[in-house]
RNA sequence: GGUCCAUUCGUCUAGUGGCUAGGACGUCAGGUUUUCAUCCUGGUAACAGGGGUUCGAUUCCCCUAUGGACUACCA
């Protein structure tokens, strides 16, 4: 079997959203796992829809996603140019071909005469579909006379080159997810290939290059199921071998209607692009939501696919390894931002307290704090399995840095007794004569205060975690103590002593 | 409307002509914890419906329903 080449081809009409990332994942997998290339091509065709921006986000969202091209815009390779609108020079010739062999013909209607009798079609109920079954009465070289249409090109009048679906024909496909479907051509229209501004169709195009890329597996979405049996029908006519196709199962909107789709921005509540996109109407990203490219790619994986076995937790070698074609699903996934959150937390968790401290420290600059990273490691140590994205950090751990300048009513109600001032300040004294306040020692002279006092446990410790929290939260009280040391402890015992009283 | 695709717990999914239909996330309960989380244990929850085929269907076939895609000189 001749070498495995497969692509991705989005088109940079905007940011790519998740469902193109997961496409280009689950390419990049194939590739990978059989030795392959992967490839990237920028279909922009349609210079009506060009966004300035796109294709530069597209490769960035790959590289952040550590899906690496192998041929592509940056990386070069053999059979380019890898943007069609540097191909176009490319297309015209095969449009003509097609021509040539009589299964193309020039059409001259307008988009408005077109456009009438769709809206006829539609009046009686009936759909138009510009087929054998009418294309014999309409504008165009299989209607016209010869030298009439002839004439016309020769003027230069405005013409498309329309594929000649056959009237009457079953067409046998097959896809490596979804097994055999058959089609009947009379349903089919003769669909536009070269269009009247010089650029040929996505279907032209894409059949051409994947031809001249000598690409073996065309996998993309399931939304181009319908229009598979112009392609078939498509090399057949140029007589070539067709690649394997695989049309995989759509991501949904989380809320229930319909295919995900960019205009979805952030609007579910959680982000549908891989990254922040700056232009026009702005959209979050996963990168700047505090995801892990590994988490976001290991969570993009599973939806749709699945390795047949309880394991979860893939890296990015560990799912080449695994990846087939065959299991991936043949439904449309929502999915369910909960579990992308489990796994960022798994993917947190693995990273060293260093790697976090150092990502941390980053973070508190935003909060104009600045902080010895060997303590910030102890701190992350202390807080770390409670967090699932570095920017936790802070909510597990800002009293740590900010003394509580109010204190939390309900814990207050709950926390705070009659004699609990009183019981403060005997506790406050102790630890003044400490010359430690290492959580070990902290802790037992605190508890046999407590027992030698008669004191409850529960009571005591509560009641100064609030005034060293604010609040009924936090790790353990004598690592916060720790921490921020003697002086600080003292010190806001005093002004919680001196706020809710004795 | 037409064509095509799909349908297992709320979500992602495993699975088989005969299983107590499995796992994960969520959720609920209990435990751990001085608090809040984490964590541990346990529970809850599904084969869309109707016909066949069969000794027996979640599994195979048909119909219906539902969902989705497509139906542009967009990809």
């Amino acid at each position: 079997m001749s070498q495995v080449r497969v692509r991705f081809a989005p088109s940079p009409t905007g940011p790519l959203h998740i469902g193109g990332v997961r496409t280009a994942l689950y390419n990049y997998l194939f590739a990978r796992k059989n030795n392959g290339s992967f490839l990237l091509r920028i279909e922009d065709t349609d210079q009506t829809r060009f966004v300035e921006g796109a294709e530069k986000y597209i490769m960035d969202a790959l590289e952040w996603s550590g899906i690496k091209v192998d041929e592509g815009i940056r990386e070069g390779g053999n059979y380019g140019p890898y943007r069609q609108s540097d191909r176009k020079a490319i297309y015209k010739q095969y449009a003509d071909l097609l021509v040539q062999k009589g299964d193309a013909y020039y059409a001259f209607d307008t988009q408005e005469q077109l456009e009438n009798m769709r809206n006829e079609a539609e009046k009686s109920g009936k759909t138009f579909i510009y087929n054998a079954s009418v294309r014999s009465g309409l504008n165009n070289s299989l209607a016209l006379e010869e030298n009439v249409w002839k004439e016309k090109l020769e003027k230069g009048d405005a013409f498309v080159i329309r594929y000649r679906m056959p009237a009457e024909e079953e067409i046998h496909l097959h896809d490596l997810i979804r097994g055999h479907i058959v089609v009947n051509t009379s349903t089919l229209d003769d669909k536009v290939l070269f269009k009247s501004d010089g650029m040929p169709t996505y279907h032209l195009a894409h059949i051409v290059d994947d031809r001249l890329m000598e690409i073996t597996h065309v996998i993309r979405g399931e939304e181009w199921l319908p229009s598979l049996p112009l392609h078939i029908m498509l090399y057949r006519s140029f007589r070539w071998d067709a690649p394997q196709f695989a049309h995989l199962p759509l991501l949904l909107k989380p809320d229930g209607k319909g295919k995900l789709s960019k205009r979805d921005g952030d609007k579910m509540g959680f982000p549908v692009f891989p990254l922040f996109w700056p232009y026009g109407e702005t959209a979050k990203g996963y990168r700047e939501d505090g995801y892990y490219p590994e988490a976001f790619v290991n969570m993009l994986a599973l939806l749709g696919w699945n390795p047949g076995t309880e394991k979860e937790i893939f890296s990015m070698d560990e799912l080449i390894e695994a990846f087939s074609i065959e299991r991936v699903g043949k439904s449309g996934s929502r999915f369910d931002p909960e579990k992308a959150r489990w796994f960022n937390h798994q993917y947190l968790q693995k990273k060293t307290n260093s790697q976090l401290a150092a990502e941390f420290s980053e973070f508190l600059k935003t909060k104009s704090i600045v902080e010895d990273i060997v303590r910030l490691e102890s701190l992350i140590g202390i807080v770390k399995e409670r967090v699932s994205f570095v920017r936790e950090f802070w909510d597990q751990t800002d009293f740590f840095f900010i003394a509580p300048e109010s204190y939390d009513t309900d814990a207050v109600k709950k926390r705070w007794k009659a004699d609990t001032g009183s019981q403060m300040i005997g506790l406050r004294a102790l630890m003044a004569g400490m010359n430690t306040v290492a959580a070990a020692p902290v802790e037992e002279a605190v508890k046999s205060w407590i027992e030698a006092g008669g004191y409850n446990t529960g009571i005591i410790m509560n009641a100064l975690r609030l005034l060293l929290v604010g609040a009924s939260r936090g790790p353990g009280i004598f690592e916060i103590i720790e921490w921020i040391g003697k002086e600080e402890t003292l010190r806001r015992i005093d002004r919680g002593v001196a706020v809710l009283g004795i």
